[in-house]
DNA sequence: CGGTATCCAGAGCGATACTG
DNA sequence: CAGTATCGCTCTGGATACCG
């Protein structure tokens, strides 16, 4: 990992930065997981709202807007009764499959080392605390 | 992309799940731009905080903390007068590289087309208000 | 320099009630 | 079924002041 001096790699960090606007968005509590779920196939409003635990109907509603204004996810209201709603990703939203499938694999891979780094930490901050 | 009926992936999207903890965790608001910037070099305290504009003193200690906590970041200090305290990446940290460079690659490619999306959104919106 | 402690405003979010 | 509307609380996170 030696980039030289000239550090050729140097994201924009200021906040008016697109990128950041974006990885914000992207990286949200929720759209993460409804952009997961939608990978494997298209579902209803209420097929997300049972497969993602504690989300309330607001959040869903509100995330699935925002996808959808971004152009990650298509919404189809089909003129039925009772209503059907459906969601998928658009071509743009199955782009981003390969780097969420990295995200995920590499917290299902690490999530033990992280368990222990946190224990240990919370140990030596018990340890210090007990000294006063 | 076709996994047929069995849905062989399927991540568990409960809240109490160890993934779904860490996932947070890993990507809020500043966590990914700490990681981004130690993935060149160790900083100090004031050179991250110069780096990332729009942090404030104290969220840049929760998540440099926190980072530390979960054994992502290490904090040395230098026993010094005026006070040196470096971070710099630990190699469970470093893993996290390729990752992140993806999901940050991801946004500067699309960033355009996903401009273009918000736009014709926000103008389909427009629209069908003037309707009432 | 590199923090911690305190206070407080505002966004985020859940709960509830209502609708096409 | 798939929302919208409103209310109210929580909790994030900024501002400020102080410390080793």
């Amino acid at each position: 990992m030696d980039y030289g001096d000239a550090d050729p790699f140097q994201w924009d960090t200021r906040e008016d930065c697109q990128v950041r606007q974006i990885l914000d968005r992207v990286a949200d509590k929720w759209s993460l997981l409804v952009i997961a779920l939608l990978e494997h196939r298209r579902l209803r409003f209420t097929e997300l709202r049972r497969e993602i635990d504690g989300i309330s109907q607001r959040m869903l509603t509100v995330t699935l807007r925002s996808l959808e204004r971004d152009g990650l996810v298509k919404r189809t209201v089909h003129p039925v009764v009772p209503p059907r709603v459906e969601y998928e990703l658009t071509p743009l939203g199955g782009t981003l499959h390969a780097t969420i499938q990295s995200l995920v694999k590499w917290t299902e891979v690490h999530q033990e080392e992280i368990a222990v780094a946190r224990a240990a930490y919370d140990v030596r901050e018990a340890d210090a605390a007990a000294l006063h």
